[in-house]
Parts: C-alpha cells; structure tokens; sequence
DNA sequence: TTGTACGCGTTATCAG
DNA sequence: CTGATAACGCGTACAA
C-alpha cells in the first residue's frame, strides 16, 4: 500500500536520500555506523529499491528476456531451467514469451522487447519464421542475443547448438544398421538450419549407404498433433515400404507411436523409429524409445553464460563465441534389429 | 545504441514532448492530423516507449510473475502456456521464478517481488515451504496474488485448484475395484493442502471399503528422482503385498515404473499404478498408465485471469473468487483387473 | 563524510 | 488543441 522509499528511509534517519542511497549501495564514502543504521531500518521496513527507477537511471534493466516456440516441450523446459539458474546467479529476472511457432508474434514480442524492456535476450526461432528482418530491431539498439538450437545461420551473433548434422547422420545410418531400407523423414516446417542440417545428415548417411534420397519419404510437420498423426497415417499408407521413421523432433516421434498404433504397425517389427527427444521417460515407453537426446539444461545454460558475458561486460557478441553441444545416441529397443 | 525517445520525436516534429506522448496515447485533445503525423514517424523511427520510465510514472509495470516448483514438468509447462495466453491478452509481460521446492529460494524471490517490480503474482507453492510468512510482504505491499493447484489453506487470496480429495477418492476406489488389496500412496513431501487432500480421499475410499488405513504404505517423495526409485524399491520389497500404487504426482508415477522394472515386478499383473500426470504419452508407456489428469492449461488461463480482474480494476482479490476445477480419470492399461 | 541538485523518459496537471 | 513544468524513485556529479 504504502511503499517504502528511500524518501521515507531518509526521513526516519534524519539523513539526505542521497546518503541512504549510497550507503545501500555500499559506497566507501559512507561511515560504517551510517551504513549500519540505513541496512538496519531497510530490513526492518523490507525495503526493497523500486525497480523501474532504479533501471531508468542505470540504463540496466537486470532482466534479460527467452523467446521460444512453445514451453509444453522437454527440450524448452529443460533450457529455461539452465537459462533461469544462470540469470539467477546474476541476479537477473526473466521474462519468458512463446511464438507458438508464428513468424508474427515473434516479430511483435521482438518489437517489444527492442523498447528496452531487457538487458539481453535468448532466442530460438520459430518454424514458421521466414527470415530475420524483425531482429534488426536488437542490432540497432544494441540488445545482445544469443541464439541457442533454432538459429538463423547468417545472423551476426553467437549460437548454441548441437551437432545436428552428425546426429542426423548417426540417426540414420543406425536404422540403416539396424535393417531399414526405406526410412521416412519428419521434420519441422520451415527452413530451419537445426532441420537443414539433421535432413544433411539423413541424405548423406543413405548416400553413403549406397541408397538414393527420396524427397517424398521426408514430411513436414503440420499445425496440430492430429494433423501430424493423420500425415504420417497417409504416408504410411502410400508408401507400404517404409520401414524406419527418424524424426526430427520430439512430438513427431510421438505422433508416429500414434500412427503406427492405428494402422497395426508393429514397433520395431514393422516400422523402427528414431527422434530427437529429451523425454526422460522414452525408455518406458512401449517399446522403449531410441532417442537422440540434446544436453538441453546445458544449451540453457552455456547461452546464457554467453549473453551474461556480453551484459555484464558492455561488449558485443561475437559469432566466435558460439558453441556445439554434442547431443548422445541412446538405443533402445524401437530400433531393435528385425531377425531375418 | 542511440535509443529513440520522446524528446527525439517532437524535435524531429517541432511539437513538444507532452503532444508527442498525447498522440501515441491517442488522447482526445489531439488533432487528428497531428496523432498521424506523430504516428508516422514514430512507425518509421520504430519508436518503443522506455517501459521503465513509464512504469515508474504509471505505477504499473504490465509485468506479472509467475512462481513455481519447476518448469520441466508438464503440469506446470501447460499452465505457463495458459498464463502467458491470458497476459499476452492483456498486454503483460511475464517473469518466470522457479523455487526448486526449497522454502527460502520461494522466500527470496517474493520478497524481491514485493519491490514492485510486477503487478501481480500467480504462485504454486514450494512443498519445502512451511509456512506462508514470506507472502505477508506481498499483501502488506498491496500486490495482489492468486495461488493455482499448489496453495496455502489459510491465505486470504483466490486459489485455482483441482478437485483433489475426489480425485484422490476416485483414483484409490479404481485401484480398490480393479482388485488392489494393499495399495501405497506416494505422496509430495511436506503438508501440502494439495497432498492433504488427495491423501484424505485415499483414507476415506480405504475405509468406506473397509480396508484400514496403514500409514506405512505412505511414502513421501525425496530429494531426487535416484532417491525416490530407492524409496519405492524399499517399500516394495519390505511390503510385499503391495498389489497398487497410487503416485500423487507425475514423477512418482514414472519412478513407480521404473522401480516396479527393477525389480522385476509386472504392471498391472503384479502392481497396479495409477498417477497424476498431464504428460499426453501416458497412452504410449509400457503399460499404458492410468492417470487422474487436471485440466492444467485452464488453471493457468483460469489463475491468470482472475489476477487481471484484480489487476486491472485496482480491486483486491478475495477468497469467494476461487475457482475448483475437474480433474479427469483416465483409465488405461496399468490398473486392468486381474483375472482371478 | 554528508547534502544539494539534476536527470533518466514518461505521464499528468495546469495554463494558454 | 498545444506547450511548459512538475513529478515518479533512484543514482551521481559537485559542493560543503
């Protein structure tokens, strides 16, 4: 109701705002017996510095701001939790906004955010964001961003990401290994680099394998999960050789369970499957999840490790600072060699 | 770098700096013909008013928070999606603090809260808080807070919560129907109305069924998910007749499987298992799990908004605004009944 | 060692 | 309809 000030703190100590100001900030031109006196009576009251004066003043908002597509993921989830830990350590706030996908709203949190709301932000793209005009706005006024798994290749600043093309790769080759003959792709909408470079990885394992790319056996993600389940439904249904699905994300590996489930497919019988996914319960699944997991805490983490560099040392952030994370095979038994 | 501000416009424009604020306020004493001009150039100059200076004027910073246990889970995943929905409605930000359970980490953020740097606090409780002391600086400072799913009994605030002892009666009664004799209940630590309530409902189906109530099968959960498997290996091989588990939250539920694997025991031939859990896979596990779901999504939506009720009419939030939900029982292969 | 006075960028009040 | 001017609460030169 009432809030505590330092007006109010300097007049019940009978001492200048300016004083009670410094010696909160622990100034070395302040007596030691004033500073007791001001730290006593500003715990007694709670005091607590107003904010938004205090980030007027210093042009330091102590907030950085993570942009993402959606937090209903264990990859998401598990990065703000890395993301939040660091920001704490520097004693810094964070806001949190979703894209859910959606080249405009990320455009308009963007806008926002370039009002001076925050210190520095974190961001990974939106599927359906076709190119990066709205993060001019940061450059020009001078907002650091760090980037971590969605990145825009050719944006001027660093990157945390994994080793997309060599998980793709290994994805791949190790349904390949495992029997597969005719492996479908799923991957997000869009022209991400993250799905770029997994698709890289996919293509270049069946050439080395000696087996041509077939662009119609790779499927993109649809709008909602019952679109994706009947998507992958069709593409099992028209193209009766697939026998191996690796898919570039979480949900999509969970929508081809769903899938197969509804056409009697058995897993691995029938179909193996592969995805990209941070779900901890992928071994209790039915079968068993083979995953390709991300170190999504630490990708957290190291970006904003990084942009707590560029904050709190007023300097830019270089792309030579970005980082690659190596993501980790887990076999389980959906990719379980079929006996002969 | 060099920010646009108001004073910018108007010497751009040759108006002064309160005409400029007027027009982008769309206030009625402007000209038509000014606000357009005003307007164009603050389009093309991309013009974001300084938040902070505004907050600090207006005495609202469009900044509500959001503080919870973890963010890697799915209930409280879905309900950020919820909350962020109603805020972005709203025109707010939101901050996200997560307490890792620990009362003083759940302290500390709310007495940085109380410095007004948000206008609204949506709060989970930590299961480590004990008391509800740290929330007193929140009402003394007038920032109203609304609890969802996890909240303190005697707090003079609105709740949005689950019918919980319901659900804890329907989830042990289907245990106790699909033949359980000895059924355990995992439970979150500390005295959470939360867990209280969903204990009671298992006490009062034991009794009304005529079992008695053996306090224990009642396990509380530990510090780590390693632990919690440990736990519940110990109770089961202690306490052999254990034929159920009920998990009050998801976690426990996916330890139960785990610990039930390891100990070589089949769900549901053996064990049967019935949990709390929003995770959309349940239905792919290995069994697939029965579980009491809560409609998290529109507790967040449904918290949020009664916040803004409060927030944006300058009312304080009262008791009589609390709002029970239904949860859902979803009855999947984990509890099928024995054959006899 | 402490106080005075100004400015951060915005909004509100009061004139004109 | 528009312009000066005074706050909001804090931090910091400059004075004392």
């Amino acid at each position: 109701m009432k809030p505590v000030n330092l007006k109010k703190l300097a007049e019940e100590l009978n001492l200048s705002i300016a004083t009670v100001s410094r010696a909160l900030n622990d100034r070395y031109d302040i007596a030691q017996a004033t500073k007791d006196r001001v730290r006593e009576l500003a715990n007694k009251l709670n005091y607590e510095p107003n904010p938004y004066a205090s980030s007027l003043r210093r042009h330091k908002s102590r907030t950085i701001a993570v942009v993402i597509p959606e937090v209903a993921n264990h990859f998401f989830s598990l990065a703000i939790n890395g993301i939040e830990e660091i920001a704490r350590g520097n004693n810094y706030h964070v806001l949190i906004y979703l894209t859910h996908e959606e080249y405009q709203r990320e455009a308009s949190i963007v806008r926002l955010l370039a009002g001076g709301r925050v210190d520095g932000v974190l961001l990974s793209v939106a599927s359906r964001s076709h190119d990066l005009n709205h993060l001019d706005l940061l450059r020009e006024r001078g907002i650091p961003m760090v980037f971590f798994d969605r990145v825009h290749a050719d944006m001027d600043t660093a990157k945390v990401t994994t080793d997309d093309y060599e998980s793709g790769y290994k994805a791949t080759r190790h349904l390949l290994d495992a029997g597969c003959r005719t492996v479908a792709h799923l991957t997000l909408a869009g022209s991400l680099t993250i799905s770029r470079r997994r698709m890289h990885g996919y293509i270049d394992a069946l050439r080395d394998f000696g087996l041509p790319y077939d662009e119609t056996l790779v499927v993109p993600a649809q709008l909602s999960k019952p679109e994706d389940i009947q998507a992958i439904e069709a593409l099992l249904t028209h193209r009766p050789a697939i026998d191996g699905i690796f898919a570039c994300v979480e949900s999509l590996a969970m929508c081809s369970y769903e899938a197969c489930r509804n056409l009697g497919r058995a897993i691995p019988a029938d179909v193996k499957v592969i995805g990209f996914s941070n779900l901890e319960m992928a071994a209790l699944l039915d079968p068993p999840l083979t995953t390709i997991t991300q170190p999504a805490y630490n990708i957290g983490r190291e970006a904003a490790r990084i942009l707590f560099q560029a904050v709190n040392k007023n300097r830019p952030i270089l792309p030579t600072h970005s980082l690659e994370l190596k993501s980790e095979l887990i076999v389980r038994a959906s990719t379980a060699a079929s006996p002969r």
